[in-house]
DNA sequence: AAAGAAGTTGACAATTTGGTCAAGTTTTTT
DNA sequence: AAAAAACTTGACCAAATTGTCAACTTCTTT
């Protein structure tokens, strides 16, 4: 022994992604640089599809040095989709029994649909991973979402019991909020045909959170009005 | 020349994959074979990612087969994708201005909801599409698919302008629909883990299609009761 | 400043992949 | 039944792709 001990690929360990510089830079640096681009690249492409001469490229460095960090394409796509779920979840916070329903769903709308905004590439490759039928998705990430959905689908039925919203199925009424919300990111394409523009803009993430919340809150139907 | 006049690859003429036997039955037959492996592949893989050896394998026609038929994958994938908007408007037929519009809707969503747990492959695949850009949907194609949108959302236009349902914006209204009713098939994992089972039943689209509209057309807060 | 650790890089090997093809078999036409 | 067209197939090739590595440079530690 004693002969080569330097082991180069720790890959990503705890939080890398999050925060930069601090007491590892370049190593830091240069993960975040790889993963960002590999979200992007993945998210279009899924794994099979991705080049990681196209994430190197992408990511600014020669492929050999991706190589330095990573010891496979499986290991990037792994630690890019490691940290998905916390952004998925996030928004559910504001689904909290003390709130009131309208408040609460409006809230999660607008939170779900502006982290759709900011975070497209994470997004894209969340939807790319599902359909390519989660084979990647840690049993403990798939638990926890189960969990944390079913925690949530209570409040729903609580805000039901007591009579202020509708009775509803609350695990179809999340699949309603979840599916409209990411379409604007995942589906841009078809999202910009829709609505006859080039590109979504701030203004139309707005009206969709309008439309969304005025729809699901009032219903189409004209209420019974005089 | 008089030596070799064989052209092989006509490929995809009007609607192959449409009717089977009749006047060319052994070509149709391949041809539809290696178009329904293709779709399942594809829809998983996208373009980049499926490799044509599964295609073939799938198919259950050697890799050589394949070329006879098709000159190249890309031309697979365009000729799986090309048939794929037809079932995606036809649903829209029930969103039109002489039908009451909680029965137009309730039609449309369960058209939708039906032709997408039918035809999960497709469904699929459209998404895949979509996520990568859209850069293999022929102009004429998208440009129908705009013009169609437009004119439904005339409809619901004046739909609200007789006062039938609340003024709404009609062309985030079907994104939320095409979102929702889409979302079954092409993240059914998903789905699973939100509803707590192992796969989707008739059942299960059967209660999606009543929360669908229940929350569309009647909207959660509970109604001035008395 | 010396030494060791960490990071960089292009060239290289091994494998996979898209696509070709000649020689065969089956089907259709005359 | 003979000829022609359509179809089948596995072997083969060239290009692409993943992953390796030895030599090199830069950074950190003492």
């Amino acid at each position: 022994m004693a002969e080569e001990l330097r082991e180069p690929h720790a890959s990503a360990e705890k939080g890398l992604t999050v925060q930069a510089a601090s007491d590892e830079p370049i190593r830091a640096r240069n993960v975040l640089k790889i993963l960002t681009a590999a979200v992007e690249i993945f998210s279009r492409k899924g794994l099979d599809g991705a080049r990681i001469v196209e994430i190197a490229k992408a990511s600014g460095l020669p492929k050999g040095n991706v190589y330095y960090y990573f010891s496979s394409k499986e290991e990037i796509y792994n630690a890019a989709i490691d940290h998905l779920i916390h952004s998925w979840d996030d928004a559910f916070r504001h689904i909290s029994a003390d709130r009131e329903p309208s408040d609460a769903i409006e809230a999660y709308v607008r939170a779900k649909l502006d982290n759709a905004r900011e975070n497209a590439a994470e997004t894209r490759l969340f939807a790319n991973e599902i359909l390519q039928g989660a084979g990647h998705l840690s049993i403990k990430a798939r638990d926890h979402m189960r969990t944390v959905t079913s925690e949530k689908a209570r409040v729903i039925d609580a805000w039901a019991a007591v009579g202020k919203i509708e009775k509803i199925d609350a695990r179809h009424l999340f699949i309603l909020l979840w599916s409209v919300t990411q379409f604007y990111a995942e589906f841009e394409a078809l999202a910009c045909d829709a609505l006859n523009v080039s590109e979504l803009t701030a203004e139309d993430y707005d009206m969709a959170a309008k439309t969304i919340t005025q729809t699901v809150l009032g219903g189409l139907l004209s209420r019974p009005s005089g």
